[in-house]
DNA sequence: CGGGGCGTTGAATCCCGTCAACGTCCGTGG
DNA sequence: CCACGGACGTTGACGGGATTCAACGCCCCG
């Protein structure tokens, strides 16, 4: 991991970039990073596997993923991180995955032992023993999805939890490609695609570009997610 | 969740009922539980899902599978816990998932304050903090292999993880039905059935018994999980 | 001997993956 | 200005792997 110019690559296309979004509701508000912030442009590696976990991460604008890969290439998306979430914190003495911008990225960078070794008695200890629950819990929606729902039912679980953490309800604006979406939901570009034009049929989404989503009628979307 | 009679109900069957086996090393054996064991038979739920999160158990002899089920019946098994696991802890107030006892189980339990308030500066929560860390990363192994890997390619990792947890290196004896295992790794019992023909037919195990298999190329097994 | 629980096997079906073609948008450069 | 190329997304045709539906075998037990 390095510095980056603090200037963006010209890797972001206009057409992709979303308009910068911050987290309106600071949901990890109380963590306190140095303050040292880092510009990542698309594509960049944050961090990768087998490498000491030594720091974490909360994203100001734009958004991460967090992958493994299998030998033959297949990758799996772990998870997303955007505005307002803390990352790396979930590791042992090393990674067990890499971290990559989805887009131009800007993180607030601390050494994770300012977070680990506290002396206040344990407060803190409890605060990263919550988020570690939380990223379990995210995950094992994880699972139930990649396990029992059908490409349909991913995309639309997706969608709804997207939109609950970075949209204003009724809409939604991708910040990720086709297949980071594909490679989080275990499927393919093709199948993601289909799946999309899918709930568009049925009136259940409307399209208003590729990478913008608005829920016709969120409660029929959130009913097929259980 | 109540307290079972002392004997156990005449659910299991001898056949499929595995020697009593209790774990050699004592991995979470810091984890001070106060001491009341209680005993439930085959099926028991353990608690279910929405109810308070105010006990946490340790496995001493069986198994215990925790799982959700969406609206229409679909079921999908989050984690097995094998003898010498600590569970129930990985909860906010509420449980997300229900849980159940494999076969005759017997556990240890406390009452989850106890670990949390203590009063040790810090010690016991970084050690709550390490064990949600500790499963987060078996849930983000079982997504990389839900999303990305075939049926037999699952079957496998899910026996070579079944055999370090509780095997001796070169044969396990599966506490659970193969509807459980279908449940955990996304997939029907017909293919879990022919997924095991099919390594056995390739030379990698061999059944002794449809609760027993034998490793015969361990190294070429463990290939199989990347 | 008959029945039920559990597991295996076979045949047909279906969903998703694969392969390919095409469209769009953008940047580049003649 | 328009031609060209590349990145990204969509759509269609086809094939394959997993599911579905069904039959059968095994074992235990009444």
């Amino acid at each position: 991991m390095q510095l980056q110019p603090s200037t963006f690559a010209a890797t972001a296309q206009s057409r992709y970039a979303p308009p910068p979004t911050t987290h309106r509701f600071p949901a990890d508000g109380d963590i306190n990073l140095s303050g040292v912030t880092m510009q990542f442009s698309r594509d960049r590696e944050i961090y990768g596997e087998r490498e000491p976990a030594d720091r974490v991460y909360k994203v100001i604008s734009g958004a991460v993923r967090s992958f493994r890969v299998l030998a033959d290439g297949r990758r799996q998306i772990c998870d997303f991180f955007l505005p307002g979430d803390v990352f790396g914190v979930e590791a042992g003495v090393d990674r067990r995955a890499s971290a990559e911008a989805v887009s131009d990225t800007v993180l607030m960078v601390d050494r994770r032992s300012a977070l680990v070794d506290s002396s206040d008695g344990g407060a803190s200890a409890n605060r990263l023993w919550a988020m570690a629950v939380a990223d379990l819990q995210r995950s094992q929606d994880h699972v139930l999805a990649l396990g029992r729902r059908s490409a349909s039912e991913r995309v639309a679980s997706f969608l709804v939890d997207l939109a609950r953490r970075l949209g204003d309800g009724a809409s939604v604006r991708l910040p990720m490609s086709r297949q980071d979406i594909a490679d989080y939901l275990g499927l393919t570009i093709e199948t993601v695609s289909r799946a999309f034009t899918q709930l568009q049929g049925a009136g259940l989404i409307e399209m208003t570009g590729c990478r913008s989503v608005h829920f016709c009628r969120p409660h029929a979307l959130e009913t097929l997610c259980e």
